[in-house]
DNA sequence: TTGTAGGCGTTATCAT
DNA sequence: ATGATAACGCCTACAA
C-alpha cells in the first residue's frame, strides 16, 4: 500500500492548521484567498485525496449515493440497465461513488442496512418500488432520497420524472388521429406506477376525443418481452388495428409473434411502445416509441440529490422532457 | 434521523467493554462463549449495525467491493450487464456492498481515486481492461483485486476464469467434425484477452485436426451486434459453411443480415456464438453457444476477493466450467 | 479472558 | 481568519 497523504500533510506543507486546510479544501468561508490558494497547491502537488470514510465519520459526507432498483435482474430489463449506466456516469462526473442496491430475492433488509451502515449519503430510488415494505422501511429512516419517477402517493418526496401519462396520451392520441379505431394496449406490471400512468394516458387519449375504451382491448402484461409474445395471440384475436405496449420489450415480443403469424406491421396493425429501448437492439426495425432521456434524467436526479445533501433546495418534482421516436412500426403521413 | 445504536450501546447492554463486544461480534478468539452469546443477543435486540465507515477507518474493513468494468455502456453489452447483475447479487449475499466503477470516457483517474478514497476494500476487475493505463495505475496501488478472466501477462493476479480457448476449440471442433470445412470467424475486439483466446481456440481446433486456417475466413469484429450485421456481407462473400462469432451479439447481427439475404440458418450456414446471451432475448431462436456461468463466476470471484481480504489464501486462478448450449443455429446429429 | 486507552483522518466547535 | 481540540464509531495493541 502506498504511503497515504493525509490532510495533516497538506496542512503542514501549506503552513497552516488542519482546520484551515479542511475549510480551504471544502470551499467554506473564512479562509483568506491566498491561503486557500496555497492549500490547493499543496494538495495538488502532494496528490492528496481526502479519505471519504473519515470525512463521513466526522460529519462530512462520503459522496456516495445508492441506486435502489426494484428488480434483481438487469439482463432482461433494458430500462433498469440504462438507468444504472446513466446514473453511474452522472454520479462519476460529479465525483460521487455509486453503490448498487438491487432488490434481493429473499431477505431484503440489506438495502436499508447498507444505508444505515454509513457508507451511503443518500439514495436514488426507482419509484416503481415505492409501497413495498423494504422501501417504506428505507424511507422511514429519513435518508435523503430522490425518486426516479414521481409517485402519486408520495408527492412530498423529491422526484424526477418524465411525463408518462401525457406522453402515452400523445402517442395513443396520434394513433387515434391517424385513423386507428381499435387500439389494444398491453399494460405493464399492475401496481407499478409507470404502468398505471401509461394506461391512464391510453384512457385519457380516448376520453379527450369523446371515445370510450373497449375494455376487451386492455391486456395485462408485466413489462417483459416474453409476455408480449405470449399474449399476442389473444391480442390478435381482438382484431385491433393498433397496439400500444407499455414498453418496447413487450412491443418486440408482440411483433415477433405477429410476424410469425404473417401479420404485417405497420400495414395491418400499427405498434407503439415506450422507453425507446428498441433503438439499441439492432432489431432491423425501430419501434415508434417515447424515448426516455436517460442521461438527462440521471444527471438531473443526481443533481437533485446532491443539492439536497448539500442542504440546498430544489423543486419537489422535476420534469424531464421525453422525445417521440418515429419508428418503423407505424405509418406516418408525409411531412 | 433515527437514533443510532453504537457498539458502545451494545457493550453496555451486554455488560462488557467495547473491546470485548467488538471481538465477540467479529468472531475473534479470546471471548468466552457465554459473553459472545450475550453480546450477540444485545446486538440483535438493539438492532445494532456496525458503522462500516468507522470500521474501515479504524483498520477494519468496510465490506465494500468495487466492480471495475472496461466499458462505459451497459445497454448494448449483455456480458457486462450480466456480470454486474451477478456480482451485485453475490456481493449482497455475502453482506458486501458493491460500488460500480465504470470506465469513464474522458479522464479516468476517478476509479483509482474511488479506491484511494478509502471506501472500497478491494476490486473485481474485468480482465479485458488489463493493460490500459488506468488499470495499471490501479493495480500498482496494490489494492486487493481479482480478475474476471485470467490475463496471460499477469498470471500473478488472482483470477477466476472460464476456459475461453478450450471452449472455443471444442465448439469449432464440433463444427469441423460435423462436416463443416469452411468455418469463418468474426473476432472480438482486437487486443482484448477474451477475443484473443477465442480466436486461438478457433485456430487450435483446426490444428488439432491437421487443418490449416484459411486466413481469409477471419474477420475482425468488436463484440457489438452492429458489426456482426455490417460485416455479414463480407463474410457471406467468402462462402463459408459455418460461422463462429466471438460472442452471441455479433452472431445475432450476422444472422439478421444473413436472413435478410435469405440464407438459411443452419441449413446453408451453421452459426455458433459465445456467452449464451441469446437465451435471454426472446429472439425466436437460440444460438448454439458457450454459456457463461455468470452466477457461479460471480460467486467465485467474490469469494476469492473476500477471502483475500481476510488474509486467506486461494488458488491464483480458478476455473469455472461453462456449458454448451445446443441451439437452433446448428444441426445436431440424432442422439 | 477482559478492560483501558490510543489512534484512524476528517469535520465542527470554540476559542483566539 | 485561524488554530487547538473534541468528537465521529470502531478496532487493536497492551495492560490487567
Amino acid at each position: 500500500m502506498a504511503d497515504v497523504v493525509t490532510l495533516d500533510d497538506v496542512a503542514r506543507a501549506a503552513g497552516v492548521s488542519r482546520a484551515a486546510a479542511s475549510r480551504a479544501l471544502n470551499g467554506r468561508p473564512g479562509v483568506r484567498d491566498d491561503v486557500r490558494e496555497r492549500v490547493a497547491q499543496a494538495a495538488k502537488s502532494l496528490d492528496y485525496r481526502r479519505n471519504r470514510a473519515a470525512a463521513n465519520l466526522a460529519g462530512g459526507s462520503a459522496s456516495v449515493i445508492g441506486l435502489v432498483l426494484g428488480t434483481d435482474r438487469l439482463h432482461d430489463d433494458p430500462y433498469a440497465t440504462s438507468l444504472v449506466e446513466s446514473v453511474a456516469r452522472a454520479a462519476a462526473s460529479r465525483d460521487h461513488g455509486l453503490m448498487l442496491l438491487m432488490k434481493e430475492p429473499n431477505q431484503t433488509t440489506s438495502t436499508r442496512n447498507m444505508v444505515r451502515d454509513g457508507l451511503v449519503d443518500g439514495v436514488i430510488i426507482s419509484s416503481v418500488v415505492v409501497g413495498e415494505p423494504w422501501i417504506e422501511d428505507l424511507l422511514a429512516s429519513n435518508v435523503p432520497s430522490v425518486l426516479v419517477g414521481a409517485h402519486p402517493e408520495r408527492p412530498e418526496i423529491y422526484s424526477v420524472d418524465v411525463e408518462n401519462l401525457e406522453s402515452a396520451a400523445a402517442l395513443v392520441g396520434h394513433l387515434l388521429d391517424s385513423g386507428c379505431s381499435r387500439i389494444a394496449t398491453i399494460t405493464g406490471t399492475l401496481g407499478r406506477v409507470d404502468a398505471s400512468l401509461r394506461l391512464a394516458g391510453y384512457r385519457t387519449a380516448h376520453e379527450q376525443r369523446g371515445l370510450t375504451v373497449d375494455e376487451s382491448l386492455v391486456f395485462v402484461g408485466n413489462f417483459r418481452r416474453g409476455v408480449g409474445y405470449d399474449i399476442a395471440d389473444d391480442v390478435l384475436g381482438a382484431a385491433p388495428d393498433a397496439v400500444f405496449a407499455a414498453n418496447d420489450e413487450m412491443a418486440i415480443g408482440f411483433i415477433d409473434r405477429a410476424r410469425e403469424r404473417s401479420v404485417d406491421i405497420p400495414g395491418d396493425i400499427a405498434v407503439v411502445g415506450f422507453d425507446g429501448s428498441s433503438m439499441h437492439q439492432h432489431l432491423g426495425f425501430t419501434i415508434t416509441s417515447i424515448i426516455q432521456p436517460f442521461d438527462v434524467l440521471a444527471e438531473t436526479v443526481v443533481d437533485v440529490l446532491v443539492s439536497q445533501l448539500a442542504g440546498g433546495e430544489a423543486p419537489t418534482t422535476t420534469m424531464v422532457p421525453p422525445t417521440l421516436l418515429k419508428g418503423d412500426t407505424t405509418i406516418w403521413e408525409i411531412g
